[in-house]
DNA sequence: GAAACAACCGAAAACGTTTTCGTTTTGTAA
DNA sequence: TTACAAAACGAAAACGTTTTCGGTTGTTTC
């Protein structure tokens, strides 16, 4: 049953030292015989003692303990993500403690408490749809708990962020559909409120532009919840309104696996009569038919860089020393697959 | 900068009562009169406090929070049962630490034993494919701390579970191919240890057996990885050395999606030379071309459960009572789509 | 023989809370 | 007024660790 755990105390009655002394052995202090430091180990291990991280967490006031607030676990992209960042703390001695907000701004305000609460060392998010510089981002900066954002940022906070250049892959994607002959090219995007949305909607644009393709609002589809239902709705909506467009470009691969789902259902041929572009890539884009082009988007290595950031942050925020918000970009690249090849 | 904390201490000295009576007031005790209460509870608004957990660990020894251990973090199956758990574990006032094993015995160790130290209040776990009643399991049992497994157990350990019946539903699975008129059925199976691997291939022999099909070893596929890869592997192997087959139970959906790759490949016509069910119901399922029958495991509700349970001996522990393991069952349900379909 | 130094050790405070138990204050009845 | 119960409060210990600072012992130096 409850077995007693060792404690220094008992490590010290039983050399018949102080608590001090056998703190200080296990800790390497210098101040400690070679013999009462061997004894003090030896002991300890047959012991089986691990000091009371309570206590420690106590007296050091930090619990090398990390919270993750992401909008959903069951997502591709955010799962790739949370490996990444569990991996890194681990390799540095962190242990992470997962929220979801479920894309709900009342949920991430409820999370960011709960982790303000438990006193963590350090938050990792990345904002639901709803969310900007709101009180609870504003009150962790005040706090002076170190933050870092990835992918769904906001402009508004001034914090560590590691993010892809939205602008810029999305204008390669769409560069991409023009380049395999596409004329009229439509756009599934995302809510209004996220940054990543607004950007891939502006490098959409932009691409246009360059190329001459003069821009009709009514070719652009906004999602609110970014699903795979969403992704048949809008290809319905397209076939109906549009008939004569020849490219899409879609937010995410699952809105976008969506659209090939009701095209295929209706008969309708990609590449020949639509061709269509992703983002992220998750994995089941490889093996629907026909697979989906995408831009690949470094999932894994965000999650790593997003603790490294924190990491050099709760450093600074240890030693007291004044440190400087960094932004990491990383890169992003086109895949061709099936669905905009020319045949 | 680092704003100092308000403490009991702090509001206390303020109202000019002891610690202790400002703690009570707080924590609802009955000795404190109304307007001692009113005034320590509107200070403490006022400035902002929250206990400090870091204390209150050490002194009520628990953290109210748990450790998850799991095989992977991106995978379909499990991202959802961290979900159900994330979500009950909250709405019981739990944080939950995540930490995957990578299938491998020695990482699975080191989590356990990192959690140990944690302290945490109770652990779930989904054992890796090494993975049986070793030592670090031993110890988390020996140590007292509230355990329950999920899907991937060890029928040697005692402790509680939330399982499906994997022999039935492999069994209702093969049965589903036979109905379809499948008379030479092969098995891709997983890996020789894990008990759910065991009994799935032990349900798909009994369906044999029933329905007076002889088995035959030879039409057995061990997965070691269980990847998409290996589904592609193993469905070259299966057409080069037994083209007579008419029918395929596939340990997980992900390989059973590898051997959809490859026959849509190789032009081998799904359902009407060979029909396929997987496990699991992974979301691509049901995009993948044709779509994939499979195996429904209600994972969600498998989170949900296992807190439930977890929680449940945590409190028996607490109040230092005993408690009896307990297993859970959970429902599974055949989902026919067009892999299984006659056309 | 005093002074200086090194090597080793431990007392005590601190981290912030919870809870037991004893003490003081207040109110009420005789 | 005394007596006593009820109500309100607080001292202190405890949880287990870390770290500062002072003390003791023994050795070396001049």
């Amino acid at each position: 049953m409850k077995n007693k755990q060792t404690t220094l105390k008992l490590i010290a009655e039983k050399l018949n030292i102080s608590i001090t002394t056998a703190s200080k052995a296990l800790k390497g202090y210098s101040d400690v015989s070679e013999k009462t430091k061997n004894a003090v180990i030896m002991l300890a291990k047959e012991l089986n003692y691990t000091p009371n991280s309570f206590a420690v967490n106590l007296r050091t006031r930090e619990s090398k303990t990390i919270g993750l607030i992401i909008p959903e676990v069951v997502h591709h992209f955010f799962s790739n993500v949370i490996n990444g960042i569990i991996d890194e703390a681990e390799n540095n001695g962190y242990l992470v403690i997962i929220l979801q907000s479920n894309e709900s701004l009342e949920l991430e305000k409820k999370q960011v408490e709960l982790l303000i609460n438990k006193r963590v060392d350090g938050i990792i998010m990345s904002l639901s749809n709803q969310s900007n510089f709101d009180s609870h981002i504003k009150n962790i900066i005040e706090k002076g708990i170190p933050l870092v954002l990835f992918d769904k940022i906001s402009k508004l906070v001034n914090c560590s962020k590691v993010i892809i250049d939205d602008q810029k892959a999305a204008f390669e994607a769409v560069e991409h559909l023009i380049s395999k002959g596409c004329k009229k090219i439509a756009h599934i995007r995302g809510p209004n409120n996220p940054q990543n949305a607004i950007d891939r909607f502006l490098g959409y644009k932009k691409a246009l532009e360059k190329n001459n393709i003069a821009y009709d609002s009514k070719l652009v589809y906004t999602c609110t919840d970014v699903t795979f239902e969403e992704g048949k709705k809008f290809a319905k909506e397209i076939i109906e309104e549009h008939s004569e467009v020849d490219g899409l470009f879609v937010i995410t691969d699952l809105v976008a696996v969506g659209v090939l789902a009701y095209f295929n259902e209706k008969q309708i041929k990609v590449p020949q009569q639509i061709k269509i572009i992703g983002f992220s890539n998750w994995f089941m884009s490889q093996v629907i038919t026909p697979k989906l082009s995408t831009v690949d988007q470094p999932s894994f290595e965000m999650g790593k860089q997003s603790f490294k950031l924190l990491f050099e942050e709760m450093v600074h925020f240890k030693n007291n020393t004044p440190f400087e918000p960094k932004t990491i970009l990383l890169k992003t690249s086109i895949i061709e697959r099936e669905s905009t090849q020319n045949k």
